[in-house]
DNA sequence: ATGTCTTTGTGAACGCGTGCACAAAGATGG
DNA sequence: CCATCTTTGTGCACGCGTTCACAAAGACAT
């Protein structure tokens, strides 16, 4: 998982459960691509197959929006298409800024499907004065001095953000302050707002590790059950005794981790 | 929420729960922020701020890992970041492939916090014969025809897709075949995959479309309601009766879907 | 019109995750 | 050695989300 909330714990919306609002673009898609093959109607089996959900979920779910379907035939595919259409707000044009034109916002910029459901990048800001005028995608890439002028002139209520991560909190910030209530967030921190803001995180490091995780255990399922070996590597606590509060690394060598596979012993 | 596992339903992989598994990295990245500013200790409500969670779940999160902290000091930070590293199997080296050289790939290539925690790109594949050679990030791009002696050779298990949509499935059953087992998914597809294969999805779009629902919320909540235009655009189903088959997209007449805001009736 | 068959919509049970609140553990000071 | 204070670890209750299973609804055939 490369997302979730930050604010709003489980605000149960406007009765559609955040979980099922978050499988609706999912449905959506599935509806998309049944349309163009010009598929008249759809089942909830088959269409739960194409989405890769149960189908008592996503009967389940539909049921949140409305009985929008006919009992022993299915759900009419254009139908359905603009009814989540309509309930995730896709109906409507929204202006999108991208901060942060790295590799990353580059390729956020390029990236095809923002456009095709109804979002439209209106400005790329980039904090490198060398960057400004530039032409990324198509579109100028603007300074970060007018920030706060891009976002009023357009009426503009998401943000990415894409900086590094050092940047990310300020840039945030100036956003939240210029008007923005909703961020799509990239930068590997951890981003604080006001109430009533929404922050939306995608964290590529963070999907790998639990990737890593799940791939351990499977490597190490057939072994002792987990680590063997008996020397214990990276020292235990020892009672930290709260020792002056200096001593930095104390015995840890180098900072940037203690890896190489130094098998470790369970502590108790 | 840019992620959820396909299969692995709710696995509890080895006692510990799904959920505290995805916010490991989180406490990782904030110990190791403490562990550079050489902070010795830091209690459950120090890190939960920094991590932007609740104290009482990091101390039930970190209970799944073993006892790790001190009553009335608080955690180790140097140790608790060894053990986390461990738990999440950091503490060895990740060989990984990055499929689809496109411009999101090419940024994931550079991304910087992949190989800082153990993940190393071993290899960089496209199916444009035209890229095979040229070099990204500093590795040379090799065309998917080597996608199997690259993952044979280099014995990697964890798999980037960043192709489009279409050759994604495709993609994914050679890296399945090859003897991947993780697979980080980029392309706006669902994968289907054999059992013991893990699949994490990240999509751009699909975030966006999550963050629009709640704007559209916001701003339609001091309003009637919801919608109050009482003429009715996209036609209700009108009882499908079933009618040949054909008639395409009937009397919806642009494909792209009824856009412009255009308010609806709730049909019932 | 009646019966059969398909598929939806949902009531109910279950399990996981979250948060409260507190007892146990250990540090610290006298 | 005892008292006090801090902070962990966790039992418990609650709520959300998922899944099952089935009754109701409508299509379709005769």
């Amino acid at each position: 998982m490369a997302t979730g909330r930050t604010h709003r714990p489980a605000t149960r919306s406007r009765g559609i459960p955040e979980a099922t609002v978050a499988r609706l673009p999912l449905y959506l898609r599935a509806l998309t691509a049944l349309s163009e093959r010009s598929v008249p109607t759809v089942s909830s089996e088959e269409l739960a197959t194409a989405a890769g959900v149960n189908s008592a979920k996503l009967r389940k779910d539909f049921s949140y929006l409305g009985s929008y379907g006919t009992r022993g035939v299915g759900y009419d595919v254009e139908y359905l298409v603009y009814q989540i259409s309509r309930e995730l707000g896709l109906t409507q044009d929204w202006p999108v800024v991208i901060v942060g034109i790295g590799n990353l916002g580059a390729a956020l910029a390029n990236y095809g499907g923002f456009a095709s459901r109804g979002f439209r990048v209106a400005a790329l800001i980039d904090a490198d004065p060398a960057m400004a005028g530039k032409p990324v995608a198509g579109i100028a890439v603007q300074h970060t001095d007018e920030l706060e002028k891009i976002i009023d002139d357009n009426g503009v209520s998401i943000g990415v953000i894409a900086t590094p991560a050092g940047a990310a909190q300020q840039v945030c910030d100036r956003l939240v302050a210029a008007g923005i209530t909703s961020i799509l967030n990239f930068a590997p921190t951890v981003l604080s707002v006001p109430d009533g803001v929404d922050v939306r995180k995608v964290d590529l490091s963070i999907e790998l590790q639990i990737l890593a995780f799940h791939e351990q255990r499977k490597a190490g399922e057939d072994s002792t059950g987990h680590e063997e070996g008996a020397d214990a590597v990276p020292q235990p606590p020892v009672a930290p005794h709260r020792t002056a509060a200096g001593s930095p690394g104390a015995d840890s060598s180098g900072r940037q981790g203690p890896d190489g596979d130094v098998p470790a012993v369970m502590p108790a």
